[in-house]
DNA sequence: TCTGATAATGAGTAATCATTCATTAAATGA
DNA sequence: TCATTTAATGAATGATTACTCATTATCAGA
């Protein structure tokens, strides 16, 4: 078998993962459930995965993977103009989970199952992620468009934190609203606080 | 046995809980495990709660009851000055996690097992927390003291983001600084916005 | 002290599921 | 075509654990 089609069902495999752990929970979710969605056996799992956590992992893993693309292009095109830049990330956040309520469900309850799970996923391209972010605050600093001395990780942070409750918020509503309409608002909040100056 | 007695043995069950599902994980963590910590027989349990889910609801509960008790007598207390009046439900956040790690860590990881018990959870004295907090920007707006035309509910989805991500990045750290020290930085933050003004 | 009621016990039960592995199928290439 | 390697199968296993309930202990009032 080559590689490509090796690919294309360990995919098959994690979309179905995604589908099934959106719908019943990880715990919930059985191996069975994941690999008859997939259209594979119980055992053939074990031939792409280490564990049923593996699937999981890599679920995350694969996710990551592309908001790091994006986010990196995003902030490598954006040089001259970290506001702007900063937008467009906030945007792309909340558009990417936007578009998959599954794959929102998973990353906003799902991943958070255990702290060693949680600790897995933090040590990863998460940190990465928060460090692209902190990249673009630090450039805004060095060109006097943002204050400084707030550390920029500190701002990542908070940033991330305002995105992932926008995104918790919106898989919990019954509501049926686009979660990137929200985007606007949380960087209006952000740049300009909430003190009348 | 009197009423103070059982809640008494009740509350020996819940302190129990949060000690061994901060250090297992809730799914880790069996109801013998519990009982064991608390001094009680495992059926025992079951004289106190419906099961092993409603135990973690219940450590919820308890526990936003206290937020919500302190959070209403500061917002009570301040009506005068709504910034001051953030910053100090913001402190008070911080240190009531920052001061019991167990529950902190149920919190930030423990809570999210599932959508079922995250919308469980939402539903109750979350929106009430929320509320409070959405009560002091709307008091701010009025005052002419906050930017006029933002919606409350979403500003204190916000503040809730940041200072849920502040907490969870806490809990994960190795590193040993005090949770509530990060307070008037985010305030800061929140209040003047990144952008120089 | 006696008695009915209330509280607590903990061994047993029944169900669940991740994982394994002996077997079968498919692919490869000579 | 046949032999060999690689991939896939799915029934069986073994371990786990939430919850029940028949039994025992404790308590409160007379």
């Amino acid at each position: 078998m080559n590689a490509d089609r090796k690919e294309a069902k360990r995919e098959r495999i994690l979309d179905a993962a995604v589908r099934e752990i959106a719908g019943r929970g990880y715990h919930r979710t059985t191996v069975s459930d994941i690999a008859g969605r997939a259209g594979v056996a119980d055992g053939t799992i074990y031939l792409y995965f280490k564990g049923k956590e593996d699937i999981l992992v890599s679920v995350f893993e694969r996710a990551m993977q592309r908001f790091n693309k994006e986010a990196q292009r995003i902030v490598e095109d954006g040089a001259g103009n970290p506001e702007h830049t900063l937008r467009r990330i906030v945007s792309l956040h909340l558009t990417l989970l936007g578009e998959d309520r599954d794959l929102a469900v998973i990353f906003q309850v799902e991943f958070r199952h255990t702290l060693h799970v949680l600790e897995l996923l933090s040590r990863s391209r998460m940190r990465d992620y928060l460090a692209l972010i902190a990249q673009v605050v630090e450039e805004g600093e060095a060109q006097g468009v943002f204050k400084p001395d707030v550390d920029a990780m500190f701002v990542a942070k908070a940033v991330f934190g305002i995105l992932d409750e926008m995104a918790t918020d919106w898989v919990l509503s019954r509501k049926n609203f686009r979660l990137a309409s929200r985007s606007d608002t949380v960087c209006d909040l952000l740049l300009g606080g909430l003190r009348v100056s």
